[in-house]
DNA sequence: TTCTTTTCTGACAATTGCTGTAAGTGTTAT
DNA sequence: ATAACACTTACAGCAATTGTCAGAAAAGAA
């Protein structure tokens, strides 16, 4: 079942959103308070984000703006504000459509339906700002440029990558690929780090992963 | 250097589409003849198609249903036929995005700018119906479910999906994928593909694989 | 500047997965 | 019934992966 979260302050088109999308199968999320909304929405892990650009103490251009760059799911934006110019800065932002209201729900539902399938294969991938790691393959894009990488070292970017852009610990990164260091030397990590750092160079992304002394690993914000 | 292909039957409007995506730095191809153009279109390799409904001889949606099937690239429909049924049935055919004219020029490159930027994984993968091969790691997606193959399953089945829905000889596929016979047993190619068809079961896709007596294989038109 | 701690690197060997060959079985057409 | 074609399983060799080892390099503290 694929999961529709909607932020949307109008109590009453709240409701009908939720009845058109739920009586067609689909699981809906719709808070209905949204300061600091965005970490729920990435932890809802949804199939797509319906979302409107007046919202009480922020707006939808904020939310888009902090969620696009480790989403992977489809961002709708459905508003009042009908200006060419507020849709362009919404697809600017990485919003995939853009819908003025009042909008007939058969149209809504098929721009929704077509998001959500063309976003399909997004559902195993996750993202560091430019940089995506396909979960199933381990195939790493970045740019125009796609390198797959072996087993451990695509375990290894991926706690990285679900991390973004915080630190992760070397011991963490040994619990979840080792079960820790009981059974194997701590070197195993630096040794595998070598090779995915290699690997990230063979697709120009030289010093993306910052070394945090006595701590562990991390992705650094930035321009990447 | 991206490609878009542009498909408009009114001169002076595909004149300016021209214009409007050449300054922007695209590779536009826009054919003045639009029976059998579905090949050609699917030659191109196209990183966008733009396609109108209304045409001499034949119709976008025509198009559309029949370039669909094998097509990775986005098709972004704009035409004067301004209803909501038209606009429900091309995004039920398969388009990506449906846009009324006059459509301001900013508008248009927005819309095909993140339409190109949602399908750039899909660059390297190819697909046969509801089935998708990623051409770097070889993954095979097939609704819900993937599959990574190994290197010479991926190969095979790389031909037998260019080909769909024709055959492909056995001749065809030992030249391509070992230089021919000379150095293999022929036996090399049944050995593979029993591996390859036991990896397509294990996601639900039995019988996918048709083989034909004498001739080679191939992947049969249908519900799948 | 020196010393200690931490991290990195290249080489090697063991393990695992891939793949062609061989032999036998099954299917289809004559 | 027979021949031709296709498929399947097992095996062995090869290639890729990955942990260990030893030494080098880098960073921080004294």
């Amino acid at each position: 079942m694929r999961r529709i979260v909607i932020i949307e302050d109008d109590i009453m088109l709240r409701n009908a959103l939720i009845e058109t999308f739920s009586q067609r199968g689909y699981e809906v999320i719709a808070p209905d308070t949204f300061v600091a909304v965005e970490k729920q929405i990435s932890e809802y892990r949804p199939d797509l984000l319906i979302l409107d650009i007046g919202l009480p103490g922020t707006s939808g251009f904020d939310l888009c703006r902090r969620i696009r760059p480790t989403s992977t799911f489809p961002i709708l934006i459905l508003t009042a504000r009908d200006t060419l110019n507020d849709e362009l800065r919404a697809l600017e932002l990485g919003a995939e459509d853009y819908l003025s209201k009042p909008c007939p729900p058969e149209r809504l539902i098929a721009r929704a339906d077509r998001l959500m399938r063309t976003y399909e294969n997004a559902r195993h991938v996750i993202r560091a700002g430019t940089l995506q790691l396909d979960l199933d393959s381990y195939k790493l894009s970045y740019k125009d440029k796609n390198q797959v990488l072996s087993d451990t070292e695509g375990r290894i970017l991926r706690e990285l990558i679900e991390a973004y852009p915080n630190t992760v610990s070397k011991t963490e990164i040994m619990r979840s690929l080792w079960g820790g260091s009981d059974y194997v030397d701590e070197n195993v990590l630096q040794v595998n780090m070598t090779r995915l750092r290699k690997a990230l160079s063979a697709i120009g992304l030289e010093d993306r992963i910052e070394t945090v002394r006595g701590v562990g690993y991390r992705l650094p914000e930035g321009d990447h």
